[in-house]
DNA sequence: GTGTTATCTGAACAGCCGTTCATTTCAATC
DNA sequence: GATTGAAATGAACGGCTGTTCAGATAACAC
C-alpha cells in the first residue's frame, strides 16, 4: 500500500520514526478534504498541512495528486466489493435483496466521504484510471441486477425493465448518505427498515 | 494567443455588437464545462475559448467566476419551480405523483448539464450564495412531500415515513440523469413510465 | 563511534490561476 | 466624415499550483 517496490527485508521498514503513521493519514486527509471540497480544489500544501509535514514529503507516499485519487477510489470499492462478498444473504431472492439494502445503507453510512469521492470525483480520473475504477463500480452493480434477475425469474418480483430497476434501486439507496446525520432523529438501522420497505414494495415484492 | 496565423497583425480578429450573443453563449459554455469537469477544475481561459473571445472579455457579464456557479444553479432552480408550477397536475395525490414523477424526468433529462452543477456543486458556493439557493432545492423537496402527504392523509399512499420516502423518490428519479443516453433502447417516455410503475409500488399505491 | 537508510524540510521550478485595466476596434449615430 | 461608447484585446498582476530535489535529521545496525 505504500507504494515501495518489493519489500525484501521485512526488518528495513523500521528505519524511519513516522513511516507507518504518515501514510494513512495522508490518505486519510485527503479523503477528508476530497469529499469536503472536490478534488480539483484541494491542493496538496492543505493535505499536507493536515498530516503535519510539507507538502514535498507526501510524494513519498503517493506517485501524483491523480494517483493518490485513483487510490483512494479503487480502495473503497474493493473494500464495497469484499464486503458484500462477505455478507450473509438471506433466503432466496426475496432475502438477498433485503441483505443488499441492509448492507448497502449500513456500509455507504460508515464511510459518507468514500463513497461521495467514488461517487462525484469520476469525472477527475485519468482514463487510464477511470476504466479500472469503472468496472469495479460496475461489478458491484451487477451484483444487485444478479438478485433482481433472479427473483424476477422466480416470480418474487414484478420488474417490467430489471436494468433500470437496479439503477433506480441504487441510486435511491444511495441518496441516503446525501440526508443522513448522525444526531438526527432516525437511527441507521430504522432508517434501513424503511428503506427496505420501500425496496421490498418498489420490486413488486 | 488568438490562434491567427498572421500574428503582427495588431487588428482584433472580431468585435462589435456581439453583447447579446456573448452573454448567453458564456453561459452555455460555463455549464457544459462545470458540468463536464467541475467548477473548480474549469478556468476562465477555457470558457473564454470556448466562447471565441479573451478571458478578460467575460467580465463585461459576470462579476465574478463564483457569481457566474450562483447564477447559473439559481437560473436552473427557478426554472424547475416554475415550470412545475406551470405543469398540469392529475386527479387527486395519485395524479399528483404520477404527474410530479413523469414531470421530474422530463424535465432533468432536458438539462442534464444543469442537474449535474444542481446537485454536485453546492459545496462550492460562497456561503452567502448557498443560503439562497439551498431554499431553492428545498422548495422543490417540499412540492413532493406535499403530495405524499396528502396521500398520506387520504389514505391512498402507505408510508411509514413520509420525510424519508420524499428523499428516496427524488434521489431515485434524479439518478436517471447519471445513466440515461439518448440513443440508448429505453424512449424518454418508456423511461418514465417504468419509474412510475416503481414509485407508485414503493409509496404502497 | 561510524555508516546506512528512510523520512522530512525548505527552497525552487515552470506554469497556470482569477482578475484588472489601459488600449484598441468598430457598429451606430450625428 | 467625425464622434461616441459598448465590447474586446492583450498584457500584466500577485499569488497559488503540482512536483522535484539537494540537503538536513534522526533512528537503526554494526
Amino acid at each position: 500500500m505504500n507504494g515501495c517496490s518489493d519489500n525484501t527485508d521485512p526488518m528495513a521498514r523500521t528505519s524511519g520514526s513516522h513511516s507507518e503513521i504518515t501514510g494513512p493519514r495522508l490518505r486519510e486527509a485527503a479523503q477528508r478534504l476530497f469529499a469536503r471540497h472536490g478534488y480539483a480544489a484541494v491542493t496538496m500544501r492543505q493535505i499536507a498541512a493536515e498530516v503535519g509535514v510539507q507538502a514535498g514529503a507526501l510524494y513519498n507516499y503517493i506517485p501524483d495528486k491523480q494517483g493518490l485519487l485513483a487510490d483512494l477510489m479503487r480502495a473503497h470499492l474493493e473494500d464495497l466489493l469484499a464486503a458484500w462478498a462477505d455478507e450473509p444473504r438471506g433466503e432466496g431472492p426475496l432475502g438477498a435483496l433485503e441483505a443488499f439494502t441492509r448492507f448497502h445503507i449500513r456500509f455507504h453510512l460508515e464511510r459518507p466521504d468514500a463513497v461521495f469521492i467514488a461517487y462525484m470525483e469520476l469525472r477527475n480520473l485519468a482514463p487510464e484510471n477511470f476504466a479500472g475504477i469503472e468496472a469495479l463500480r460496475k461489478r458491484y452493480e451487477t451484483e444487485l441486477e444478479d438478485i433482481l434477475r433472479a427473483g424476477q425469474a422466480a416470480g418474487v418480483f414484478d420488474l417490467p425493465d430489471t436494468k433500470l430497476a437496479t439503477l433506480a434501486v441504487i441510486a435511491m439507496l444511495t441518496g441516503v448518505t446525501t440526508w443522513y446525520r448522525d444526531a438526527g432523529r432516525l437511527s441507521r438501522e430504522r432508517v434501513a427498515g424503511l428503506y427496505w420497505d420501500m425496496v421490498r414494495k418498489a420490486v413488486g415484492a
